[in-house]
DNA sequence: CTGTTAGCGCCTTCAT
DNA sequence: ATGAAGGCGCTAACAG
């Protein structure tokens, strides 16, 4: 009762050799239908599955997927988790899950172990302070694809799913022109992560291409803690003429800063207007959402690299040793609140 | 380059046994401390990392937990993740994740996959639909536990982290009275679940000992659907008098009610108080959230399951023969949103 | 101190 | 139509 069932029990119980249970199990054509029935029979009886760690080894492949994320808990990322256990079970993989903590030594850690664990792929969106991708790139010694998603390196020689965010900030900038703002903050986040930049570039190329003027003071950054959003805001606040609305990194930075804002009495979309990145499926619940939110599609960003990661585990090998490297951009979304 | 290194290759490179790697790489006492070095460079040299599937055929072991939820995308399940990640990791321990979109068939076909793959345990909120628990119980025939948490089976036989939900009830219940409310309706989850059974009878309880006159309209129930839950909410409002004060199963039909409740022109905790349970984060952003919540932790039930079934895991065979099942039931607090 | 061997559960030639 | 044997990577007696 104690242990799993294995094929050799079975073939002693049928006084049979091992090799023919299992080619029964397997439905072979040179077992006689009478043995192939006995033999499931038994199988069934005591449960017999066969055990997944035996053909791992021999064949070398886990049908396991690793998943890296800084935060399981945030909404953003636990959406994507969905998006790729969905698509993994369906391709009949299972996911791995570690999370980083935004820490990079915690990240290399979690590469270390899913490393041992010979998963068979790593998707990952990186810590907001990792610079250094010799963990990922170790990987290549043991044959381990990576994905990157949303948060991914800034370099050529990675795969990648990720969004247009540079059209989406020229979006958003252009959304809040036509609504008459001309004095537009932005609330970037930490300076390491290649969406900053991308941000930052989509903000200025669209007060140009507007003819709007820029104003440095304007641009402020987060690491993306509360406090740090409060102080960001705390600035633009004491700015005069202040900001008439504000651009936020992600729907977190917008919910501090927006809270921050109501506790200086400032009215939310009346005196400061707000938009963000992300959009929080809250968003629909709040009584004052920002007046618009960038949908990142976080789902389906997960499914897309999933997505990728089977492609490249089932491509020819010559393919992989080619190191081309895919890259996915996703069209983002304004999403207005009505 | 395209191959992990096995210790073998590292025996052939120096002219070694494979044996005498094995106990180099483990430090062994009885190797000289010359070989032990040279092994040793050879194996940082290839980067040599144990191949986990074979010491877990070997061993028996994975060193992996099944996590098994309704949705992981669900702000209090993604919480309860992150505290099972934390603490197995802490433990060594990997996560599999699946999740089984409240379906019971799904639910079955994860815990296939899983015992595949020899997870060492399972940890699991069951599905609101499932009623029937063979598909855990045949695990015992694998000698996998399972550790129930927040959804569980309503019987003896099974290893359970719960909060104590009948105490909770009481005390939302007497908060609501000691503001003044005595038309405090309910609206209550899915039948099958112990948590409603258990909401149930802890809001009969209180009112009871409150001498507060019980109106069964007032209790209603939702299917945790926003639809059912605007029905549920429309039904209590057609009522005269209707409640002054509603207690939400949790916070996602709290959300829905209250946001039912404002296209109906109602002003939140002001014509009706709201009470729910859980506390998502995002309450304190919100202008409005309920007067309160009932905190259910679920980053600690996460760990204390997962504490559990280490602990099971690593108790000896005797004590798992006896089948004895472990509870823990945990405190909740009602949380006042100031 | 180091090598040889068997075996974890399964699949897969190669024999019979 | 079935059996025997080898091997996936590693550990752990058992020999020297």
């Amino acid at each position: 009762m104690k242990k799993a069932p294995t094929i050799k029990e079975i073939a002693r119980m049928l006084n049979l050799s091992i090799s023919t249970v299992s080619r029964a199990l397997h439905n072979s054509e040179d077992i006689s239908p009478a043995t192939t029935k006995r033999v499931k029979e038994v199988a069934d009886e005591l449960g017999y599955e066969p055990n997944q760690t035996a053909l791992f080894l021999k064949s070398g492949k886990t049908l396991t997927l690793g998943v890296i994320l800084p935060h399981l808990s945030e909404a953003f990322f636990s959406e994507a988790i969905s998006g790729i256990e969905d698509f993994a079970s369906e391709h009949n993989y299972n996911v791995l899950m570690g999370q980083s903590h935004d820490d990079t030594e915690r990240e290399k850690k979690i590469v270390e172990a899913m490393k041992n664990h010979r998963v068979d792929g790593i998707l990952v969106s990186i810590a907001k302070n990792t610079k250094d991708f010799t963990h990922f790139d170790n990987l290549k010694k043991y044959d381990i694809p990576v994905v990157f998603f949303d948060r991914v390196p800034d370099r050529k020689e990675a795969n990648t799913v990720t969004c247009k965010m540079e059209a989406a900030m020229q979006e958003a900038v252009e959304f809040l022109v036509k609504n008459g703002h001309t004095r537009i903050a932005f609330i970037n986040g930490p300076k390491d992560l290649l969406a900053t930049r991308e941000r930052l570039r989509g903000y200025e190329n669209a007060l140009k291409s507007l003819h709007v003027a820029m104003n440095n003071q304007f641009v402020v950054h987060s690491d993306l803690s509360p406090d740090a959003t409060y102080r960001a805001m705390q600035h633009l606040l004491t700015l005069k003429p202040g900001p008439s609305a504000v651009i936020a990194f992600n729907d977190y930075v917008a919910l501090d800063a927006m809270q921050y804002a109501r506790k200086m009495n400032i009215k939310i979309n009346k005196d400061i207007s707000f938009v963000s990145f992300a959009n929080l499926p809250v968003w629909s619940y709040m009584e004052n959402p920002p007046l618009a939110s960038v949908e990142q599609f976080p789902y389906r960003q997960g499914q897309r690299a999933t997505e990728m990661i089977l492609d490249i585990l089932n491509a020819p090998r010559t393919a992989k040793q080619h190191e081309k490297f895919n890259k996915i951009i996703l069209e983002p979304r304004l999403f207005i609140h009505t």
